[in-house]
DNA sequence: AATGAATGAGGCTTCATTCAT
DNA sequence: CATGAATGAAGCCTCATTCAT
């Protein structure tokens, strides 16, 4: 009767109730481990915020960790729709090399300013072997890959490699950026982070011709 | 479970023997973090391995967070040592922007592919508020302000705001750096990550000006 | 960090304060187990009953199996040194078959009417595969080989096969005592319960042969 | 976790669906208990395994007890039943000792060997204070009384006590043979064993006088 | 009646920490 | 000082049972 660590949702809720339930459950555990962190949010805890017993936390949860990962899930999938969106929209409008950078990186600021306490929890203090990492992998390798196109038709200098540019872009703007808003270095607005975040990404990209963002105001 | 906020080492080692077991239980703990993570690092696990009796754990370290700042200690001055030697060496010898990038970014990639497991629980994993997060913000704080003149010596394109620039290159290369290892993308290499970032941070630093670094294979 | 169901103990005792411990632990479960049964027979239940915290109780034995795995080992232990006495005896004194078929028949009664509601919850109700099983099997197959010699010495009818006789002398033996004791039929008291266990056996063993015990009082 | 000592179904199914129900929840509860065990064996497995819901099995069956109690008065009503045909047979028609014990093992035989893995729970693992203690007891009071005038018909022998023999034959054929099937030695067909348990019990009734089975083949 | 969501007491077990030797 | 036995609060999770729909 061992169940080897289960990560899926044990039973579907089929009345509404449940699924308010779930809902409830989802919500109590984002803001516990938003404010006590992963070890002390303890699923008594959670069960206790959402209003619910823990009889109906297990009902749902096979175990803690499976509210873990349905809590990155979540953010994936609203990621993914984020990194969809900006494709649809410089598929539609032109946009320079800075217009796509920019929302990229403002697409990740806001994101992660959303709730840095939970995302701290999930990205960080969480235990990997979550499986969920194979996951964030594969998005990230979507999102380069679906880079490079956009890449060569904007990007005149040659890259010496395309594909590589691309994931190092996705790295350092999402590491860089999470890094920025989990560990909220003190001194360092948000805005001017950002901005210069973006200039040195559009400097990389673009390469030693001159760009539309100047660096210097000198005359 | 009672969790005292005492994080210093309770008493200085004096005697030779008292230093060896203090170095055995932090050597212990490192493996047994690396190996076990954070919450599975239990102190009697440390103990064990350490070849120590539970009993002289505690009496060199008053809880077990304060094994995690004392890790972490050691690592931070690794690290400022690190940022003193380039500091010196740009001081002596002549470097070029692109010199002292790569230094900088090697360094922190060494220090990090030292021991990845282990960083992943001391920067990731175990919980913050351990006061800790004050001392590394003022090392980075510390390197940027050290990284202000090098800038002006070097980089004759100006910057906006060398300080602001200073903050942006230490909060990229760490976290990047720190990111690729401790999660290593499949299908991107340390050398060609590091070259790429180091590529990154230069355009940003130099500007629209021509550099060393050819950024095409073009004739 | 799985451990499968182990059921071994877990650390042995050094000092002579911990065999007093682990000793205060059996002796409490032994009585625990025979007043609430198995399944009430809790772990902290038991812990309370021998005057430790539940900690000790979980220093010494790996969950709660372990204990009644160490109960039934006890158990077999001194089975096995009462045949072992009866094996002397009747090497060096002459004895009859009958006063050899007492003479287990005693024993096994003895045995058993130690603590009646303990050996219900070792042999019936406690979950089968702990292992303990094969022990059993092997220590009912030791006897049944010893008492082959035995038999051939004593008993002139010839038996159709030996083995197969003490085999099934020992089955019958063994399930009858224990059932008479553990379920206590009432109306039956259990010296007439023997005696007449007793001559079914002997009757059996000596087959169609006039034997010492009287069978009726006819007059 | 209340355990109301209520041991009947809470309402006689009076229509035909219910007669089926209650039908499907007690082949559900053989089965899991068979597979699974008492402690196993949960409520909620038992209805789904059922195919109806946890609150149809509360509908009929007050709580978990009255299942077993249910599935063990099945039992014993098919057992008297045995009983009642072996005792009609003997009246109809001349029967030896040996054929009438042969017919009494190979029923019990039969009996248990039509699901071990269930009657193991029945009678063993699960707890006794089930009140169905008295009605086993009861049954076998009544075989034994059964059989008293049968032994006095067919027995020339004197028994000393033919009331203390038929207790004694129905406790040691029903101990051994359930024994025997429960937890089926090694080594010991059951043919064999059956075979050598008439044996015994034959020459036990007959007494020291010849019986039709000839126990050595002696020149 | 049937359904299945909800409940929560309570069992098992861990592990940071203390304390007697 | 070292040892390791002892502690017990607290976390995880199950499952018999109830109750709203």
């Amino acid at each position: 009767m061992k169940r080897p660590t289960e990560l899926v949702p044990r039973k579907r809720p089929v009345q509404q109730r449940s699924k308010e339930t779930v809902e409830a459950i989802l919500e109590a555990a984002g803001r516990v481990f938003a404010s006590h962190g992963f070890a002390a949010g303890t699923s008594n805890r959670i069960a206790a915020r959402a209003g619910v017993s823990i009889g109906s936390f297990y009902q749902y949860f096979p175990n803690k960790d499976a509210i873990v990962v349905a809590l990155m899930e979540r953010h994936m999938a609203e990621t993914t729709a984020t990194f969809e969106a900006l494709k649809d929209l410089s598929d539609r409008v032109v946009m320079t090399v800075e217009d796509v950078v920019r929302h990229f990186v403002m697409a990740l600021l806001n994101t992660y300013q959303q709730d840095p306490a939970l995302f701290r929890v999930l990205f960080e203090e969480a235990p990997r072997p979550l499986g969920i990492h194979n996951t964030r992998a594969k998005i990230h390798e979507a999102v380069a890959n679906a880079l490079v196109p956009q890449m060569g038709r904007l990007i005149t200098a040659q890259l010496r490699d395309p594909l590589v540019s691309a994931h190092l872009l996705v790295e350092v703007a999402t590491a860089s950026v999470r890094h920025f808003v989990l560990h909220t270095p003190a001194g360092l607005k948000a805005e001017t982070f950002a901005e210069e975040l973006i200039v040195m990404i559009v400097a990389y990209l673009v390469g030693p011709e001159p760009t539309m963002t100047p660096r210097s105001a000198n005359p």
